[in-house]
RNA sequence: GCGCCCGUAGCUCAGCCGGAUAGAGCAACGGCCUUCUAAGCCGUAGGUCGCAGGUUCGAAUCCUGCCGGGCGCGCCA
């Protein structure tokens, strides 16, 4: 159990001995100044307000009740009410002896163990990624890892794009350009070119635009010669986004695709299913679900097309059987969807319907976990010179190449081939930080600069301690498993390393719950400065350092290192030993 | 028109289910490498928390209105 949550534990047995409602929280978090303690909890004032009487009167009975010798060696009433918590060293010492021997830093393997859906990256399979795809790609694969590693069963699923009108589009400029039923070898850059001219020529030529529609409608049903081009196109497609996963350091693997594609047989009997309820009905041709759960101010009903006028399916078809297919086939518990903040209506529209319809149980929890637009330094939304995108292929080309240029300036001892590992590992890892490091559901502005950081608050800050405590072991030759001696909190750097690292377990726990990683982020990056301070003003290994003292920092800092290791494992960016 | 999101230091961002003197990084300035890796540490400077009201003992945080920006609202995904 976590510091902060045993105070609370403590401080609420208190409270109801106090005669304080049990529904009042004692409101524990850390001290905002180092005069106010470790901790300090607010409840006792929102209680006070509640039961109408003197706050600070009502804090002392709350302290008179209170149970926390062991913890703490002084607890203080200030301000108008606030209790402050010391927590005594020795306490401090003794938990981070028990974290010490925890394999899994303190965190609970979870009780019952979910089946979690996690539906992210889902790249458009006509065109190459681009940094846009980034954010869903590393979020979503984050939380997967953190999810599995709580001891969820995890199911991962990339609902990748293949199966819409832009491949209809490819399809009507190869054979334009090419003549009809024409079957050439594609490469990706082809695939990049005819998407870029089939794109301007569906916005610019109806006729064009017709004639890509045919083919969707040819390829949907089945048609032979427009299956084996498609067929080339995603093959092309899926083997590049492979790549990307793998430059990325990123878990998705061949069999958690599940394209559009993949749901085509489903989609018209999901519509009849929608019929037979009553709930899709015919307007202007098409089949329509108006929703009234979401109706607006006046009373019109959110409406939601399931088929085309023609016949075709659209994307709300697909997602809804992909609804489905999780909650019935997979028997999902909670499905978690890393997609865009535009698409926000959508998915509300998609969970509304699908409860609706009976698609899927009230037991599931379906989350939409939507992230913000990609902006230009300018404050609008992203466009390079030429008007196009930043192929991520280049971002993470570039990444390597600046972390290589950095690597190269600095002495080392470090072979070329290591040399090239670590330049890998510090530019892929500067890259993800950068997505995850921010609040998700903000605008990000897309910047050369800020992503290939390696200054601050930056996976390479991060990597760099943990280099710094590897260090420390080579040098002394110590194995961190043969350190069995007490651990000693004295130094302030000491309390703070120490408070630091017992609270891995709340973030991951916080983390899970609320799917903003860039809170494991800011963590981590606090617990590397905490370990920084420490290791510029507590000698570990120097001549004039007791051996008790030398022991316990070797603790303290092997303890800081499976942190930073397990911590950025978690979010998908890799260590290294020397950099 | 309706709806969602955002507005915090020069820049990029934390903090937001109410708590004490609003925190980081970058940029600026000043220190610290003969001692465990200076991708580091220590310090200085920098803020009407968009504006105006309201609720409260207490508001960056909650409510209302306004201003500014982004996005979304029937046959694209």
């Amino acid at each position: 159990m976590s510091i902060k949550a045993l105070l609370s534990s403590r401080l609420q047995s208190a409270m109801i001995a106090a005669n304080i409602p049990p529904e009042c929280q004692p409101a524990v978090t850390a001290s905002t100044r180092p005069e106010f303690g470790d901790f300090q909890a607010n409840g006792v004032l929102g209680a006070a307000k509640r039961l109408k009487t003197n706050p600070r009167e009502l804090a002392q009975l709350v302290i008179g009740h209170l149970d926390i010798e062991d913890i703490a060696d002084k607890v203080e009433i200030a301000g108008p009410g606030f209790i402050n918590i010391h927590v005594s060293s020795a306490f401090l010492a003794s938990q981070v002896k028990v974290l010490a021997a925890d394999e899994r830093l303190g965190v609970a393997v979870v009780e019952p163990r979910q089946t979690v859906i996690v539906d992210y990256s889902a790249p458009n399979l006509a065109k190459e990624m681009h940094v846009g795809h980034l954010r869903s790609t590393i979020i979503g694969d984050a939380l997967a890892r953190l999810l599995e590693f709580q001891g969820h069963d995890v199911v991962r699923q990339n609902h990748m794009g293949d199966w819409g009108t832009q491949f209809g589009m490819l399809i009507a400029e190869l054979e334009e350009q090419l003549g009809s039923g024409e079957e050439p070898e594609l490469a990706l850059s082809d695939l990049e070119k005819f998407y870029q001219q089939s794109k301007k020529h569906f916005d610019d030529d109806a006729a064009f635009a017709d004639k890509a529609r045919e083919y969707v409608v040819k390829l949907q049903s089945g048609d032979a010669h427009c299956r084996r081009l498609w067929q080339q196109f995603i093959d092309i497609s899926v083997a590049h986004s492979e790549e990307i996963y793998r430059s990325l350091n990123v878990t998705l693997r061949h069999q958690d695709i599940k394209p559009e594609s993949a749901y085509n047989d489903g989609l018209g009997p999901i519509v009849e299913h929608l019929k037979a309820r009553g709930l899709a009905l015919e307007s202007d041709g098409a089949q329509v679900v108006f929703l009234t759960e979401l109706a607006d101010k006046k009373g019109n009903p959110s409406p939601v097309i399931v088929q085309k006028s023609g016949g075709g399916y659209l994307y709300a078809t697909s997602d809804l059987a992909a609804l489905k297919y999780r909650a019935e086939e997979l028997q999902a518990d909670r499905v978690l969807y890393f997609i865009d903040a535009r698409q926000s209506l959508h998915m509300k529209q998609m969970f509304v319907l699908a409860r609706k319809a009976g698609l899927v149980g009230d037991s599931v929890r379906l989350e939409h976990h939507p992230f913000g637009t990609m902006m230009g330094k300018d404050g609008k939304p992203f466009k390079t010179r030429s008007g196009g995108t930043v192929k991520l292929a280049e971002l993470l080309v570039e990444a390597c190449e600046r972390s290589a240029a950095l690597l190269a300036e600095r002495d080392s001892d470090l072979g070329p081939q290591e040399r090239a590992e670590v330049a890998r590992k510090v530019g892929i890892g500067a890259v993800k930080y950068a997505d995850l490091s921010v609040t998700r559901t903000n605008d990000y502005i897309f910047d050369w600069e800020s992503m290939l950081s390696f200054e601050g608050n930056t996976a390479p800050y991060l990597q760099y301690a943990y280099t710094r405590v590897k260090s420390i072991f080579r040098r002394a030759g110590i194995d961190p498993d043969s350190l069995h001696g007490e651990v000693i909190v004295e130094a302030v750097q000491e309390r703070h390393l120490a408070l630091k690292l017992l609270q891995f377990a709340e973030m991951v726990e916080q983390v899970a719950a609320d799917a903003y990683p860039h809170v494991l982020c800011t963590y981590l990056y606090d617990l590397a400065s905490a370990f920084m301070s420490f290791y510029e003003h507590c000698p570990v290994l120097k001549d004039n350092v007791p051996a008790a003292h030398r022991d316990s920092r070797l603790q303290l800092c092997n303890l800081t290192a499976n942190t930073l290791a397990g911590g950025l494992d978690l979010l998908g960016i890799e260590v290294m030993e020397k950099m």
